[in-house]
DNA sequence: TTTATTTATTTGTGATCACATTTACTGTTA
DNA sequence: TAACAGTAAATGTGATCACAAATAAATAAA
């Protein structure tokens, strides 16, 4: 019954509280971002409401908002499925992080107190804990959060949905570029980061941040990767 | 039969072509863009589809949709509606704008070529002759069109429709703008943007660009004006 | 074996319905 | 007059159904 490839999305439990829409939401979008579902490949709502085991209204409403973000494509008038990505796509995304996330932090900068201040140092501690066990899943998830703690310091931010769009698109490439990680770069800028943060530093927290993304993806830019990857996912 | 204030939607010709979902959602994006929406006024699908004449169920699809986008604020569990804006806040998208816009518009330089740049002074006419005419609607769409037609050079652009959702956000302030626009800056940082993509100057084109758009606003920066539109737009 | 054409199946869209929750209204009490 | 409780109306969510368009499958022709 399946057409291509088997899709297999991690359930988690369904809370009470929470809507059906919201949870398929969820779902899905963790499946996108942790690379569960092949890019190019097609979804029909109704195979997906039968892996849920739920009704299609759910899953219609959860791949409207991914489309909205990004994170799903809508092909023509009808199918929906995971972009392809290409090499200079992969490149704008990198860029385009690099630019919006470093003008997060300087924004967020003059916000941060000693309270905010002792959340960051703990959750770069998190980040020291996963990657000591290389859990591959759990470095980038705790990663986000440092960065997402840090930007949403602004109470006034705005720029905190379109960066998590950008990793939404990101993510299926994250997650091949994690299997690669634990052989290169294990240390990141988050100390540097903190350092910038406290000599209030709006200028030294951008380069900390900038470099933190872009040796977060060096590694991917060495040709025969992204070669791959983009075979992998850009082939039909 | 109507709560608060009697919501006027432009109604535009459904295209035959094109799904009822999709026309409601750039109806409804239209609205939004020209502030024909009170910000803090709750929206109901059913009152939507009243008004659209259609049923609740496309409404329902386009409100999501722009939910995603930020152009709507879903609220608690339930309502929807446009969000309110305060003087912190259309700062916060100001100065994002400005660097995501700067960013693009550096980033599509190199793809410029002749007729691409030919494209780009047929729209500044257009934005010339509009303001000529005193169309305040036609120089806000146009001035658009002159910003997405200068990105999309960029074949590989990802940043767009980010930029785009600061658009929308901005949308009903804009219009209030507009209404004052006359009075003050009818002369906009165009020709210095074509120069600067003359001289393949990505630093100053970034200038020309960012100085479009904090011009636009800088005469809503008087503390009066933005006091006036947050008292209309925050106040319950 | 390959290509073209017809048939069968699947799919997205949109409509309608049921229900639990929320909101609005009404009459009553301090 | 203001605050409250109880009732009535309205709302979002989710399910199911109908249908036209699109895709896949099957058959026929080269």
């Amino acid at each position: 019954m399946d057409k291509k490839s088997p899709i297999q999305i991690t359930l988690t439990k369904r809370d009470e509280a929470v809507t059906i829409t919201q949870w398929v939401y969820s779902t899905l979008r963790n499946a996108v971002m942790n690379g569960q579902i092949l890019p190019g490949r097609a979804l029909t709502i109704r195979e997906l409401a039968a892996i849920l085991d739920v009704s299609p209204m759910p899953v219609r409403e959860a791949l409207r908002q991914l489309a909205a973000e990004n994170a799903l494509e809508i092909q023509g008038n009808r199918r929906v499925m995971v972009p392809k990505m290409t090499a200079m796509k992969f490149s704008e995304l990198c860029e385009a992080r690099i630019t919006l996330e470093s003008h997060a932090a300087a924004r967020a900068l003059p916000y941060i107190d000693k309270d905010k201040r002792a959340q960051l140092i703990a959750l770069d501690k998190d980040i020291d804990d996963a990657q000591d066990k290389g859990d591959l899943e759990q470095i980038t998830v705790r990663n986000q959060r440092f960065h997402r703690c840090l930007y949403t310091a602004n109470p006034h931010q705005v720029t905190l949905p379109l960066i998590e769009s950008l990793w939404l698109q990101l993510g299926p490439f994250m997650k091949l570029a994690n299997s690669r990680l634990k052989e290169h770069y294990t240390i990141d800028r988050h100390n540097e980061a903190l350092e910038a943060i406290n000599k209030k530093d709006a200028l030294a927290l951008q380069m900390a941040i900038a470099s933190d993304i872009r040796e977060g993806f060096a590694f991917a830019g060495t040709p025969e990767l992204l070669y791959n990857f983009i075979e992998q996912s850009g082939a039909e």
